[in-house]
DNA sequence: CAGTAACTTTAGAATATTCTAAAGTACCTA
DNA sequence: TAGGTACTTTAGAATATTCTAAAGTTACTG
């Protein structure tokens, strides 16, 4: 039982796995989007862009909305982006330790 | 610049993107562990959970001790356990308005 | 209704991940 | 120092993910 949660867990941190996908979310973070518009602010073809769109969307952590001929998308959850600027911290702390990322820093 | 950022990130992701990694840091919640103790509990072969293993110390997500003839290996940042009850949060919320996951709940 | 804009889906090649089995290393103990 | 215990590494087959290009869908617009 607890197995299948571990399972569902590591579905959801599949989608976190790509550093598109997490660019979209971070891009995403304090509105809704079209496509076309992501597709401006990503470098990244539309059909990829879509395929990631639907994978985000398909495991709950997007939500879109169509109006017209446009798709809009938002992030379903704002949990998310708690869990987000958490791992980004713990990810910070590490660079720090390590000196890793130093070379391009302009801060 | 912000894409070596997300990249890095990403690849901190993918660490708790396999159940049985999961399962590993959950289970290191409280206190460090042997290679075996670990072997015990999780059902899974020595060489896939020393791969395991080897995979999360080089992200610098566990850390390992050696004494004598064992090797002992605890979470690096109590952070990430945060992160991880948080997500965990978010794909409860999504279960429950979802409805997957009915069969086999005990609560 | 033909043409176009905004997305999505499919197909399939390239790449990465995961697992098992076998071999290897390090340390302890008699 | 021979043998065992605890763990790691390597090799390679099976599986999953990712990307590009091409084709498909839906809705607007003249």
């Amino acid at each position: 039982m607890e197995d299948l949660i571990y399972s569902y867990h590591a579905e959801m941190c599949k989608t976190f796995s790509h550093p598109k996908r997490l660019e979209l979310i971070d891009v995403l973070r304090d509105r809704e989007m079209s496509v076309g518009e992501l597709g401006q602010k990503l470098a990244i073809l539309p059909a990829n862009l879509s395929q990631h769109l639907a994978m985000m969307r398909e495991r709950h952590i997007l939500v879109s909305r169509k109006e017209g001929n446009m798709v809009y998308y938002r992030i379903a959850n704002p949990k998310l982006l708690q869990a987000f600027d958490l791992l980004r911290e713990i990810l910070f702390e590490q660079l720090r330790q390590d000196g890793a990322l130093v070379q391009g820093r302009t801060s």
